[in-house]
DNA sequence: TAAATAATTTGATCTATATCAATATAAAAA
DNA sequence: TTTTTATATTGATATAGATCAAATTATTTA
């Protein structure tokens, strides 16, 4: 047995009770007495820069919450196109219930670490535990709400609206799991923002460097900005 | 006397119990003798064409099941935007558990009729019905499987994909809940199939136009469309 | 029924963003 | 450190789809 097989063994039966992003998470809604039987049915899982978690292709067995680190979840189409479905943060998650195919891949962006729930052994669970159902339910029905607001996004807005909801959405996301919301680091590249919007890398480039030129945000290096001027940020995506 | 018809006779009609729609619909979870009981925690009502039935700034009180006819959900922005996030069907529900505001309006397309369930009613239902829970967390899985593949055609591909999937779609759609899936039906007006597809209503009639012209659909009427070969459509969408 | 109105199609032109191409900067490897 | 490679920015040009405009066709009203 080696150091972190010992140190996950001893671990684990307070895996969820010393959890940092439980109160984030789709399992706050549990009691504390419930969290030990509740960790045994899940295993914390850790990936690499850039690592694949799994592939559309794959069967959907596992449902994962993400406790450290960003995730992006993507569809590839035959050509080589791809579209960003989202960027995943601590308290996220994503994968799914139903049997089947998954509906997009997903990627590492940074070190991560996730909670890795069977499926099965999962809804298995929710047949006792009607809170947990029903918590699942509603941050489904929330996750919902956010892909129709993308629908929109990605339907009406241009260039300019898009990458200002995006910078602001991004600052606001900080702020739900208690971060500064200023100023942001974009841990993703470019070319994901361009893939995530629906635009080129170009066009992503140009508008960062208008956004700069009009004093509404700061470059303080390629991955981290600070935004001077929130209010006018919002009224150009709105 | 078999047991389908004992169960019959010891059980109460009501709108449930004759729903024609129940199988394609989130309450096709319940079992017989609960059909009643549940029955009473909803309400049946019926909108015109082109009325409303929700705004989204409106308290999102219920929850609606589609028993007859189309609903289309919309979001509109302060400019006069608008973009459809979707056309709803017989056995589609929409509304929110959340308390809040909606996410979206909702018009009527043609008449329709509608199961109306108080969201507070419906969720201290579900206290007691883990397995009604888990279907409408099943359900909201599925749509919003649809609402991410719905954020890869507007990022991603061209109006001639966008058009020949819509309708290859609104095929499927129909086949999901037993009709004939050949002609197709667009009750929707050019300018809502514009505005759910991220395009302009010119061009979308010039799609129309171009498999038309190239004998991969026929147009009966302006809303009654043949698809000659289905094959070819597949293409273009790919 | 005709007249009025709304929806759809077709044509001409414009434009936002894509594409192609070249640097510039940052990160990783040697 | 220097070299190599990846990422990001900027410039020039092309184009898909928007916009503006007019003509059909379908639907509703009188």
């Amino acid at each position: 047995m080696n150091s972190a097989q010992l140190v996950t063994q001893i671990t684990q039966k307070n895996r969820c009770s010393e959890c940092k992003i439980r109160p984030h998470s789709f399992c706050r809604c549990l009691p504390e007495d419930k969290l030990k039987q509740f960790s045994e049915i899940s295993n914390d899982k850790v990936f690499q820069d850039k690592q694949n978690i799994f592939l559309q292709q794959d069967s959907a067995l596992n449902l994962y919450n993400i406790t450290e680190g960003n995730v992006k979840i993507y569809q590839l189409m035959d050509d080589g196109r791809i579209q960003i479905i989202g960027f995943l943060y601590p308290g996220d998650f994503f994968g799914s219930y139903k049997n089947g195919k998954y509906n997009y891949s997903a990627d590492a962006i940074g070190n991560v670490k996730v909670c890795v729930f069977e499926q099965d052994k999962l809804d298995e669970y929710l047949e006792s535990n009607v809170a947990l159902a029903k918590e699942l339910l509603h941050q489904t029905s929330h996750e919902l709400t956010l892909a129709e607001d993308k629908i929109s996004v990605l339907g009406k807005l241009d260039a300019t609206e898009r990458l200002s909801k995006f910078i602001l959405n991004l600052s606001e996301q900080r702020k739900r799991i208690g971060w500064q919301n200023n100023p942001i680091s974009l841990p993703m590249t470019r070319q994901d923002i361009a893939d995530y919007l629906g635009l080129t890398v170009e066009t992503v480039s140009r508008e960062i460097t208008k956004l700069k030129t009009s004093n509404i945000i700061r470059i303080i290096s390629s991955k981290q900005i600070f935004i001077n001027d929130m209010s006018k940020l919002n009224e150009l995506c709105k």
